[in-house]
DNA sequence: ATTATCTATAGATCTATAGATAATGC
DNA sequence: ATTATCTATAGATCTATAGATAATGC
């Protein structure tokens, strides 16, 4: 047994790690307290010791999730040359829809987010608020009212990247699934966020 | 107790259509055989001598679901001025976003797409060939590459579709909801498919 | 003494089945 | 006689709790 506290501290860490990588692979209901305990070495009954509920967990969760998906967006585009183009290629990528358990919540909590606890929504809104932000920062318009322009861009922008990897993701032709991802990747990148 | 043969059928179509609805508004997780059987006017004893399993019952509620899906694209576009903007209106708006349960199953049933059987996806994949078919044909391209760039351009437009009604579905602020979507609808109409 | 985790289990919920009931349809 | 639906229930699964165990930490 492990039975130090800082012990008890990383066993909750790994859970909520472990849950959040569970949720986006396979949606809020599906994982169990004993199936997320186990993957974390442990066994299902000291899991109400760390949480009050299991809603409680995917709440955590779900809130580490978009915690993970603002530093992963201000890695890629962080010292890249074309910052924009780094997080279209980032976000559009095959990589990103094969792992969807180290990816962007946003795209695969949407569903969970609509029918969830307000808590989940909040977070959930809380992101794409980050994300609007940035989307609109990255875009250098210049323009009197560019700032309300990138912002309104901005909202285009992340509902195209949601859906093609929701759809890419969704379909079971790979070939169409490429061909979604190369096209909003091509056109995304075509006309850039400043460039009118 | 109803029970001719013609009762039967009609339960079924109820059946599925109930079902239809409900994997639209919660997921298809979430329904369960007794409820679903209870908003049909029955009790859940008799579901099995319909469908051989819950998962069959959700196949064919996923099938419907991109029937009335077809149906409706079609009655959108059909005799509009700009069957386009017709189509972008219908889909981007608060009725669609606010009722799941009649709406698009690409966005509604995106993530369950992604982590299902089979026969869902291939409805799923069906439908998005039907929707990419139809928008490329909504643009009025006339240059050589036309019907190669409009299919590139459909991909593109899916994508934003659905991500603004995720997106707008999953948040809890009304204001940023009705903010993406009116941002989206704009773009999407500035920059119709034929338009360059 | 406290506590982090374990084993065992209660209680609720869900899918699926068995057998009864009351009509339909030959 | 067949069958569409009903009542009742078996069996599996899941969340949550109770009590035991073996360390930590004063």
């Amino acid at each position: 047994m492990g039975h130090s506290r800082e012990d008890k501290t990383q066993s909750h860490e790994r859970i909520v790690d472990i849950a959040a990588r569970r949720i986006r692979e396979d949606g809020t209901a599906t994982p169990g307290v004993a199936e997320i305990m186990s993957a974390a070495g442990l066994t299902h009954g000291g899991f109400y010791k760390h949480f009050g509920s299991r809603d409680d967990l995917i709440a955590e969760a779900t809130e580490r999730t978009f915690a993970q998906s603002s530093r992963a967006m201000a890695e890629v585009t962080d010292g890249a040359d074309d910052p924009y183009a780094a997080f279209v290629d980032w976000y559009v990528s095959a990589e990103h829809r094969d792992h969807p358990g180290t990816g962007c919540g946003v795209v695969a909590l949407g569903a969970d987010a609509g029918h969830g606890e307000e808590r989940i929504r909040t977070a959930y809104t809380a992101q794409v608020r980050r994300y609007l932000a940035h989307l609109a920062q990255l875009s250098g318009d210049a323009s009197p009212d560019g700032d309300e322009e990138a912002r309104r861009r901005a909202a285009v922008t992340l509902s195209t990247l949601v859906g093609a990897v929701l759809v890419a993701r969704a379909v079971n032709d790979p070939e169409l699934s490429d061909e979604i991802l190369g096209d909003v990747r091509a056109a995304l990148k075509a006309e850039p966020p400043g460039g009118g």
